[in-house]
DNA sequence: CTGAAAGCGCTTACAG
DNA sequence: CTGAAAGCGCTTACAG
């Protein structure tokens, strides 16, 4: 049976606050009483219970990232930003998959803050409406957005809009009219910016917009957001509007997908993804830069500041991101020098 | 502040123990005072505290997944058939980055351990020698082993001898003399096993193998298994061995790599990867799969068995990984038919 | 169906 | 520097 508290100190010869004390690295034990506790603990294998120190002191040392799906290389990345700001700060990470839909997604992440089983959650692409992100204020818990933001909340977002603008505005000032857009699920926030953006590159360039242009996959598996709701996007985009000549695609991973479908039906235009995932550099696409594991690690960052400090100010970062011009979008330069 | 069941039971007017039956599904309590009772809960936004319900009940309801390194495919779809798993079972799941090198490294694993903030680990590429794994084995803790096995241990894994050496072989008998291979850090085990696949492959062939076509990548950074990795070993191999005829890597990050370094190189040669990440399929590359998510699932159901019943006989899965051929190994299956 | 009470394994003022 | 004791927020026999 494993030991406790009680079991040390009787060995040891001692009290349980003194037993205590040591593992709480407090000065006020004399040497000589710290190396024969450590000793009998080190004997048994001992080492102070997560969840009673929790009790006890209040202290957690736990903080809970909030996902709405894993496996995915956007949190990965994200979560990799987390791990390495964390772990130098000496700090655990629990994650929460929400699986829920519709009003029960919002009722697991109720239920996940009110069980307090952290000190302070950071929630990744979590998007509420707004009666709901009221609801959540009310708790007294420290929350930190990723990849979404609202008012009253810390957050560390990229601004969507503008990405997907910059990337469409770059294909339509390259000379393209028939640019399409690779879309996921709709309902998404993230999207419905994407989707924006590119319509305000439509305006702009003064261009009339097809919204037939916008497509997605024939899948909801990760929100779409996978290499076949890419590639069978590209293929529906492809077979029914033939007259496309350039294609902006809401992510990396569905880029690959579309990349494979273009090459299956043997066709190639100008395509620029989202994201920046690692293997993108790799396989030359062009794509829009989203800062992950940054955003990661100054969201954990942010997240420690108000657990230390309840009253200080709210922080809303917002990335502006980053068009990063490659292999798959080969010409675009030339021509929009013309 | 937050509420506590003394607050529920005082506004309810009744005992503690009542409010506690009511958030264990417990049946003894009238609908009507269980109404009341969660009419208050629910007026303060009441959850009982899962550290205290842990503490009194000894039950956590959360297992732990160890993990040497976070953000990398393999645990990315690993992970992801834990949390598919625990999901239906209603567990939460935590997750612990081992960062420690060395001596420092078990420590940190033996430490979490001890701290007991979950009922059963997981324990992920972890990788230990003999006397770690005996004193490991005599905490009293449920503890299933993936991608590693050790007697005394349950253990899901993948023969990594057989996977490398089928790959090896392949390429073998399509006639390929000078078979080279992309290694990763040489101290991992896996890697350990594919070479001695590998090595295994030519001596079968009767084939003289030259060590030096053995390469790995300029960086240590996740072990070697990054897309840099593969980059600058496949470079290398070039650069030093051009009569490299094709080429066995060891992980389809790294062929990802070398597949960008052939082509800045204007070469190609046949390719096969390892793991089967999702976009393998998308890019066309060849690999050795190993079925990542039921991996994870698997070792996710084994550890609950496990949990339900101390006395069960160990259970030690083994997989065979599968071939599959695609693009990057085109001309392959009519080279070895002739 | 419900309550009083002991106990889970710690931490932390308070004394000395 | 060290100990006795209260308390953290729950659960769970034990009675009734």
């Amino acid at each position: 049976m494993a030991s406790t508290i009680y079991d040390i100190a009787a060995k040891a010869g001692v009290s349980i606050a003194t037993v205590s004390r040591v593992f709480n690295q407090s000065t006020s034990v004399s040497q000589k009483t710290r190396n024969k506790v450590l000793k009998v603990a080190e004997s048994v294998g001992y080492h102070p219970q997560a969840y009673a120190q929790g009790l006890a002191s209040k202290k957690l040392n736990t903080i809970m990232a909030v996902v709405p799906v894993m496996s995915n290389y956007f949190f990965m990345e994200i979560l990799g930003g987390i791990q390495d700001k964390l772990t130098q700060l000496g700090y655990e990470l629990s994650i929460f998959n929400v699986t829920g839909t519709g009003d029960s997604f919002f009722e697991q992440v109720e239920h996940v803050i009110r069980r307090r089983a952290a000190e302070g959650y950071l929630f990744i692409s979590i998007h509420l409406n707004p009666d709901q992100w009221d609801k959540l204020q009310k708790y007294p818990v420290p929350i930190t957005l990723v990849d979404e933001f609202y008012d009253g909340f810390d957050s560390v977002s990229v601004d969507n809009v503008q990405g997907a603008y910059t990337a469409t505005k770059t294909l339509l000032d390259a000379g393209y009219k028939r640019v399409g857009m690779i879309s996921a699920l709709e309902s998404s926030k993230p999207i419905k910016d994407r989707i924006k953006g590119y319509r305000l590159a439509f305006e702009e360039s003064e261009i009339p917009l097809d919204s037939k242009l916008i497509v997605c996959g024939d899948t909801d598996y990760r929100d779409g957001f996978t290499e076949r709701g890419g590639y069978t996007a590209m293929q529906q985009m492809i077979e029914l509007h033939s007259e496309v000549d350039a294609c902006f695609c809401s992510s990396d991973i569905q880029a690959v997908g579309a990349l494979k479908a273009m090459e299956d039906l043997e066709l190639s235009i100008p395509l620029i993804g989202y994201d920046d995932i690692e293997i993108s550099e790799y396989i030359g696409l062009s794509t829009v830069r989203q800062p992950m594991r940054d955003m990661g690690s100054i969201a954990t960052q942010t997240l420690l500041d108000r657990m230390k400090n309840e009253g200080k100010a709210i922080s809303q970062i917002m990335y502006s991101p980053q068009l990063i011009l490659r292999k798959s979008t080969n010409g675009i330069l030339k021509i929009s020098q013309k």
